[in-house]
DNA sequence: TTGACTACCATAAATTCCCATGTTATCCCA
DNA sequence: TGGGATAACATGGGAATTTATGGTAGTCAA
């Protein structure tokens, strides 16, 4: 599970170190990082190799023509494959680098299965935007209910 | 898997680097290339081979004497099996070079269990569709929730 | 003998690997 | 519980390797 949030700097060539948390989290279940651009936000995402699989293996379910399976098919070339160098660094590609708009800080925030990768403006954005909902909404009920389960 | 998206050059010979992960991941599972023209699009497929047999049994189950069992087949026809020289370039066959509409540069799309190869202008024309989409149907259902659990 | 194709060599740029260093967190013992 | 020792972490830089791409020589067939 990935959780907790923290702002690492990202160096002149695009490397910046992933949290020892999430590292050790892939570690221990041997999986390889994969770094995807978000479907929602403008953020990297980033999980493992084998629920990425799942999504592949999705694509195949889905009638091939439809626009779920073109915009999967889309997913998947917009996704990397990551290998950390041995001080547990990645490589940030170019292509995700100017999708979130990143330059030498990335704010890592662990949702769960996933994580995000944030520029700081964005990232502060979002969080406002959040305690804006939950001033205006209160807390999400639907999820509390569940939990009690 | 194939992932990821790359911009290749193309030379006069249709001599094309095929970029590197996508080679290593043929490797890995010891599997021939095979380029073919996309049914779906004005663009190449590049597979493995077993994965070719896997679209070819699924003619089989289709009425054999049918339009579709027939346009498949002559799509078909039009495969190659590819082989890579020392530096990882492969030579692209004048059929898909002109089918695809190829001259000197191409885009590489990885999408899971096979890769496409663009002309940049089809490419570019084919992600502003898949953004329009995301924008107006917002991201496929099932894997917002998967995604998000 | 010419033209097309293949195998191989060369090179610049990009990427990866590895070592070094400061900083923070953790541990252990008095 | 305090404080020093130790380990873990984040980050910088340079060397070594890989990648993409251009070119040339050799081979086979028409």
């Amino acid at each position: 599970m990935f959780l907790s949030t923290s702002h690492n700097k990202i160096d002149l060539k695009c490397r910046v170190s992933i949290p020892a948390s999430f590292r050790v989290n892939l570690e221990k279940s041997n999986e390889t990082l994969i770094l995807f651009k978000s479907l929602q936000f403008k953020c990297i995402e980033g999980t493992t190799s084998t629920r990425m699989q799942t999504y592949i293996d999705a694509i195949d379910e889905l009638d091939a023509l439809s626009d779920d399976a073109f915009l999967l098919r889309m997913m998947m070339a917009d996704s990397f494959e990551i290998k950390f160098d041995i001080n547990g660094r990645v490589v940030i590609p170019d292509i995700l680098m100017s999708f979130a708009d990143l330059s030498d800080k990335a704010v890592f925030m662990g949702i769960g299965q996933s994580f995000y990768i944030w520029s700081p403006a964005e990232y502060e954005s979002q969080y406002v935007k959040s305690q804006q909902i939950l001033r205006e909404k209160g807390p999400p009920k639907l999820i509390l209910k569940k939990l009690n389960k």
